[in-house]
DNA sequence: CGCCTAATTGACAATGATTCTCATTTCCGT
DNA sequence: ACGGAAATGAGAATCATTGTCAATTAGGCG
């Protein structure tokens, strides 16, 4: 598999510096409506591509709403991490617990199954809300 | 908040049956064309809205695919559990972690999140595939 | 039993997120 | 500057899901 050779654009830069902007997750279309207020409009074409390159490089989380929609964020921690997301206000905790890691890995392990990966989000209301 | 009145028709008995034939996660469109194949034609509009009536009352469980497609599956427990769900067969095995549910209350409560649900899923390849 | 009526159904349209197309533009190594 | 590959974007296409509404049906009641 060879490597991508990707770009400098300034459309990526632009959903990168607005992804930086976003504490909470954010869905492409919210992104693309906020370059667009911003000036720095970037097509919705591009914004969907950045995302999923991004995602793909572990640049970005990813997760699905109640709905089934994609949000994106970028985290601070760059390990292996999960959330605990307001419902509320969108606000996201980057979380860790080893405890779980291990967990998952023993389950999936005494039930053979191989190439594993796993989701792990926590919803709730936040102090602030 | 008035009680919801349920009738008991051909069209969800037969929704729940084909269900309860799954040992895989299977989204609407997969149940309406089995139900179909079979003889028992349901209205696409009717296997959703009694997928999403069975979801409300735990009836059923219910997880996005990686393309954020909704699946559904009966499960034989009825308890609070997670999934092992092997991405080739859609195979899915229930298991349960009181280490996990600790460490997600304690989290929660750590950071003054209340109201709280989680979501967990593991996606793996099987022993048989 | 038949009746009545509200719940349910289903064909079809509408919605909305995401992906595809492809002509045009933009990087970037030479 | 040049050339070609990569990236972009406007719009069309896809596709799961939801809404509409007229026709059907479950089930309580007389
Ligand atoms: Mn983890
Ligand atoms: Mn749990
Ligand atoms: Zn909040
Ligand atoms: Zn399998």
């Amino acid at each position: 598999m060879t490597e991508a050779v990707r770009r400098q654009t300034r459309q990526q830069a632009a959903v990168l510096a607005a992804l930086d902007a976003a504490a909470e997750f954010v869905s492409a279309q919210q992104l693309h409506s906020r370059l667009r207020d911003q000036g720095a409009s970037v097509g919705l074409a591009t914004v969907y591509r950045t995302l999923t390159a991004l995602a793909a490089q572990d640049e970005v989380d990813v997760l699905r709403t109640d709905d089934g929609e994609a949000v994106y964020r970028r985290c601070a921690s760059d390990e292996h991490h999960h959330h605990l997301v307001c419902r509320v206000c969108g606000r996201a905790v980057e979380v860790d617990g080893p405890a779980v890691e291990d967990w998952a890995a023993r389950v999936s392990a005494a039930h053979g199954f191989r190439d594993v990966r796993h989701t792990l989000e926590i919803f709730g209301t936040c102090d602030r809300c």
